[in-house]
DNA sequence: CTGTATATGATACCCAGGTATCATTATTGG
DNA sequence: CCAATAATGATACCTGGGTATCATATACAG
């Protein structure tokens, strides 16, 4: 019948238009108007593809969340088991870093829209505490087996480990967004801490 | 010449009506109409107080930020000097702990603030970097005294110690506003890595 | 008292932005 | 090649919200 375009695509560009945005000029700047001006279309493209803002929105949300899962995925398949316990933490945790551009508007956004849910009863708060207790649970689990390797003291609780290499890695996180913090300063901090999970032989 | 209201009361109780406003409902229901309401005044009143709202807005800033700050010096000058370093570093760092009411608002809103500053220019976000460096300066002179008597291992670097103190407090605040952790739960988080920052006799 | 500066109220203006409507342009199966 | 459907465009409507204007009330100095 009609002349046939890739929607998964077309709503995948309007989405990273909207990243682009809310990263650039926060997250109260994304209308239908700025993305579809970001993205090089009309506004009633947008329409077409997103009935509603909130659609956009929410879309928006899942997009970043599926991408963050399978990042984080990504990161632990890499690593050959074999490897050094404390090698695996650490490029597990590089990933909740903004450091690079891309990482950075990935947390910039991710984070505005946390902040929002603390509020809007309409925006699921799911998805930010799903996510981090999932990969919590995951940290642990290599906490646990570098315990059983002995790399870590015995004495060591490493649910709660977890727990604070995750608040820890949280905090420099968005202390780099804010500007505190080098990328750098954060990951020497990252690195003392990691320096006392895993003690020298 | 006319009738005298208190000035600085009424800007006290608009900023206020902006706080409660904000917590509730998030810093984008923010209105000059909202504030006007939520006080029970009339739009006009919240205009000759404040001519902007960018003006209204920066205010608040301002306003919590004092506030925050007198917060602070209270915890610090409430501790007698001959106490146990690591109960003066608990109460210090409780203050981060959006625990009550009062204090989860301030923390919300705060926290909104700090987003935003991410992406508006015109929201300085020096607030946001002067602040946190200012308590770890503090908190970093409070643990090198303890390390002097010798509640702290001599191999610990107290500046760094305060750094990833203050992210871990960080990272448990905005953790309990999400509503991942209960500030028991967090607080408990908090304890374990003071028990390893202080090790028992 | 009374005028004058202060304080408050009612309301209007105007733009931005979400949504809706109508039209037009492709594309492709028959 | 044509009709039917998908895709896109132009534009209008309406509300919310920042700002502005005009009017009124209040209090105190002289």
């Amino acid at each position: 019948m009609p002349r046939t375009a890739d929607h998964a695509e077309r709503r995948s560009q309007l989405i990273a238009a909207l990243v682009r945005v809310a990263a650039r000029d926060g997250l109260h700047a994304v209308t239908m108007r700025s993305v579809a001006a970001e993205a090089g279309v009309s506004l009633r493209l947008v329409q077409y593809y997103f009935d509603t803002k909130a659609q956009l929105v929410h879309a928006a949300l899942r997009h970043l969340e599926a991408q963050s899962n399978q990042r984080w995925a990504a990161r632990l398949a890499d690593q050959p088991d074999p490897v050094e316990p404390r090698v695996v933490v650490e490029a597990f945790l590089a990933e909740a870093l903004p450091t690079d551009e891309p990482s950075r508007v990935f947390h910039t956004v991710w984070t505005s829209y946390a902040v929002l849910a603390m509020t809007d009863p309409d925006l699921a708060a799911q998805p930010f505490v799903d996510g981090p207790n999932h990969l919590e649970a995951q940290l642990a689990q290599l906490l646990r087996r570098a315990q059983d390797q002995g790399r870590i003291p015995a004495d060591r609780n490493p649910a709660i480990e977890a727990a604070r290499l995750l608040m820890v890695t949280h905090g420099l996180g968005t202390s780099i967004l804010v500007g505190r913090h080098t990328p750098d300063a954060a990951q020497a901090v990252l690195r003392y801490h990691l320096d006392r999970l895993f003690p020298p032989a």
